[in-house]
DNA sequence: CTTTCAACAGACCGACCGGTCGGTTAAAAT
DNA sequence: ATTTTAACCGACCGGTCGGTCTGTTGAAAG
């Protein structure tokens, strides 16, 4: 009957759809404990408080969707491709409840970087991994792409569109928006090529 | 003694400094009371409640606030050397506490667009308002650019990049990173020049 | 001088929050 | 069969929040 391990992944699961849906601050324990149908001393018997399940959620569940999504686009034989199909299948496939929601790197960078100490280095090692493995794979194949790029920068500047359109569409509630910027993203991208 | 419209503009003058750096939710009533040094009731007696502040702060604080900022930038001779101006200025001047604030209609955006209606709106008229003034200023140059460009698309990309990198920031906590996107930025806003 | 009312003061309220703690239960160890 | 303890329960706590309401005050109008 018990599984302990079950537990924690469940509340682990619930909190991570309601922090991304709500953001971490609005999340209350007894909407978590609610729909996990367990009692306070269940979770605290998991999490020493709040900040480390936040912790614990960006950690296990939210780092492993991040780079599931950006690695496999750019570590293919052409990252530039990768990086256009990546942008139009998202376009293509994202619902209108996720444009609501946006990134979840996005929005607990905007609600908690300047709160919490803990989350702020947990979003910028995200960040700069995520830098780093655009930027790296770009160069990695930077004898087809024109020869007064800086990797890093550019790199920084398709992170900033992202989010920030994906910010920009919260208030039309609509992906029309976010599709028009991924549209010119992708034109940005293609202009790298020599 | 006694200015009743004094008193408005003082407390609207708080909580929009108070809104841009903590957004909208974490600021209390009380902390702005303090800050005023005047009572719960004073507070009440100008505003019908803590949202009614909020979209007058909106309205009558962040409103002009965006405006001129890139009105001026657009408006003149050569709109893309004068958004290229703003940004590199804004690069240069940008406080770090700027930075780590963020653009309060961003902020807004994330915060407030799926949790009421009311700012929702507010800062979707907003952006069409800024994406309008670039979009019609770009295409009154548009014999001096590529003829291959959508206008709205593009203005709302260079907004996007601006409030995406202003976030993403707020992870440093300095304005290096900041530096750099809006450098790419220029560089992107260059080339739609034919 | 008196009246009137906008402008303000601040005690108070219920709701909700994160967190605590003593008690219970189920299952593994002996 | 008994003991032990991890896993879980839920009543309770202090604190903060937005909001209400009664009362006071100051200045303008009559």
């Amino acid at each position: 009957m018990r599984d302990a391990e079950q537990t924690r992944q469940l509340i682990l699961s619930v909190a991570s759809e309601e922090i991304r849906k709500s953001g971490f601050v609005a999340t209350s324990l007894s909407t978590i404990l609610s729909q996990c149908n367990i009692s306070k001393g269940a979770l605290y018997h998991h999490f020493a408080n709040k900040l480390e399940l936040g912790y614990a959620v960006f950690e296990e569940m939210f780092t492993p969707m991040f780079l599931s999504m950006w690695e496999p686009a750019v570590t293919q034989d052409d990252p530039i491709e990768g990086l256009i199909a990546l942008f139009s299948s998202f376009a293509d496939d994202v619902s209108c409840e996720d444009i609501i929601c946006g990134c979840p790197l996005n929005n607990l960078c905007q609600e908690m970087a300047n709160v919490d100490e803990g989350f702020r280095l947990r979003i910028l090692a995200m960040q700069q991994k995520v830098n780093t493995l655009i930027a790296e794979n770009l160069r990695r194949v930077s004898d087809q792409l024109r020869n007064d790029i800086d990797f890093s920068q550019v790199s920084y500047f398709i992170v900033s569109v992202f989010h920030g359109s994906s910010n920009l569409s919260k208030s039309t509630q609509n992906k029309a928006l976010f599709e028009t910027v991924m549209a010119e993203l992708c034109r940005y991208i293609n202009s790298l090529k020599r």
